[in-house]
RNA sequence: GCAGCAGUAGCUCAGUUGGUUAGAGCACUAGUUUGUGGAACUAGGGGUCGGUGGUUCGAAUCCACCCUGCUGUACCA
């Protein structure tokens, strides 16, 4: 609260950039350690890559030809183009063309990392978010396809969400090409155009989506979007053929069938979702939430799906050499976290210090003394930082959550016997300092 | 990007037919309690009313432009 104001560097931040605090850092280390103990039980090895890739490297072969240049942020480093990573496979495409003489093959990894995206930020979305991304490389075996998902659900799981939390959705790229075929739409465009507006059925409804096919629809604020112009019979077709609810194509029949091997039943096919454009060409991933998700103001919103992958047989081979066709999946771990942090059920254990009153400098040592005793109990404890009054010093302790204080003044040290006072219930014991840690951790 | 709505204290908000010095609750600071937090009471600090320009004797209030936020929509690897 300064009174100069002018020519103060601003306390903002960029648009899409957040301050991440403990409690929500918690959640994302428990969440990244269950994923860490079920990738080593599957066998992935653990991979890292740098932020930043020659813009080629990832950006030559951006699903979506459409706007090549648009979607990440990107300089000009002594003439060449680098760019921060939208997301972890394309990277892992890069490292695979590589090193790929010296990789076995099939290649399993898993990698966690930040990525950025520049585009308009959403509820739980941000422009700079973490990733947990796991890929098989080399492979054609949908063995591999099936196992990504009975493996993202264990994950899910671990992180203490129900069957009825969240369901895995399957669908194939094969689908959507056969039925092209069928209706005789060739024109790329028209494809795309296609594609997404399928990719809204959950949001908009067949109804919606319809309109998107056809002229274009206006949205609640009045703005309008052009469809795909298609006529009301290709329409038809393409309703009933997707509201098919079982799959006609042989990848996910043979998914579905390894799924039962592995007794895993959490899925669901659903022919409407689509996901990257131009990159996916059998099968596609995605995993979504099954209960509300609020903004801070209460109100339920459009949250999307927290992951999703799908088989890309061609992206290794863009780099040259070498095919490799592979299977990957992903989940937005801040997505995850923000959606977690709302089920009234979860909760992380926080640890918060043992504050050690300090009367008087003077008896520093005997502080110290009981500190370290803590300290070798693995009791996280401090003293207090600073000069105060023991008010000041008990509405700190109050403030940060602590367990418990202890008083260790004149008239306790005359006797050697600390007061431990319990900041929950407000109890006061005295007592002796061998039996100071056994009555903490009654406490904590 | 497009569209709608909104921006007043750290937070949530009140305050417009334009009129002295802009308010409340919570939070913060100090005290009532010089060895005791979460309750109460008392006092206090904190705002160029998102920014710039305009209309006016006079603007938080009216107008224009800009910025930021929210929501929808587009795009989404």
């Amino acid at each position: 609260m300064t009174k100069e104001k002018k020519n103060k560097p601003s306390k903002d931040l960029p648009l899409g950039f957040v301050d991440r605090q403990e409690k929500e850092l918690l959640v994302r280390d428990f969440i990244i350690s269950n994923i860490k103990e079920v990738m080593i039980k599957y066998g992935f090895q653990y991979l890292e890559t740098p932020s930043f890739e020659y813009s080629d490297s990832i950006g030559k072969f951006l699903p979506d030809k459409d706007r090549p240049d648009e979607g990440v942020f990107s300089f000009k480093d002594e003439n060449k183009w680098l760019s921060l990573r939208y997301d972890l496979t394309a990277p892992l495409a890069r490292y695979v063309a590589k090193n790929y003489l010296e990789i076995a093959k099939p290649f399993k990894r898993y990698q966690l990392g930040t990525v950025w995206r520049n585009e308009k930020p959403g509820p739980g979305r941000f422009r700079e978010f973490m990733q947990f991304d796991a890929d098989f490389v080399g492979t054609k075996s949908l063995q591999a396809d099936a196992e990504l998902c009975v493996m993202v659900a264990e994950i899910l799981e671990k992180c203490s969400l129900s069957k009825s939390d969240y369901i895995i959705k399957i669908s194939s790229r094969k689908i959507t090409e056969e039925l092209f075929k069928k209706l005789n739409i060739n024109d790329n465009q028209k494809k795309l155009t296609t594609l997404r507006a399928l990719d809204k059925i959950d949001r908009l409804g067949w109804e919606g989506v319809k309109q998107l096919l056809g002229k274009g629809r206006k949205d609640k604020s009045g703005d309008f979007t052009k469809g795909a112009n298609l006529n009301s019979q290709t329409i038809e077709t393409i309703e009933k053929e997707l509201k098919k609810n079982s799959p006609e194509s042989d990848d996910l029949k043979e998914i579905i069938d390894i799924f039962k091997n592995y007794k895993f039943n959490n899925f669901e096919f659903d022919p409407s979702i689509i996901r990257g454009l131009e990159y996916y060409t059998g099968a596609i991933f995605e995993v979504n939430l099954r209960f509300d998700v609020k903004n801070n103001k209460g109100k339920v919103i459009q949250f999307g799906s927290i992951g999703g992958g799908g088989r890309y047989d061609n992206l290794v081979s863009n780099f040259g050499n070498y095919d490799a066709p592979a299977t990957g999946i992903s989940i937005g771990l801040d997505r995850l976290v923000y959606a977690l942090m709302q089920k009234k059920e979860f909760k992380i254990k926080q640890t918060k210090p043992v504050v050690i009153i300090v009367f008087d400098k003077n008896f520093m040592k005997e502080y110290i003394n009981i500190q370290s005793l803590l300290r070798e109990a693995n009791i996280s404890s401090e003293i207090y930082p600073a000069e105060s009054k023991l008010k000041k010093q008990m509405e700190y302790a109050n403030k940060i959550n602590s367990p418990a204080v202890i008083l260790y003044g004149e008239d306790e040290i005359k006797s050697g016997k600390p007061t431990l006072r319990n900041l929950s219930t407000g109890e006061e014991k005295s007592i002796e300092i061998k039996e100071l840690i056994n009555e903490i951790k009654k406490i904590i």
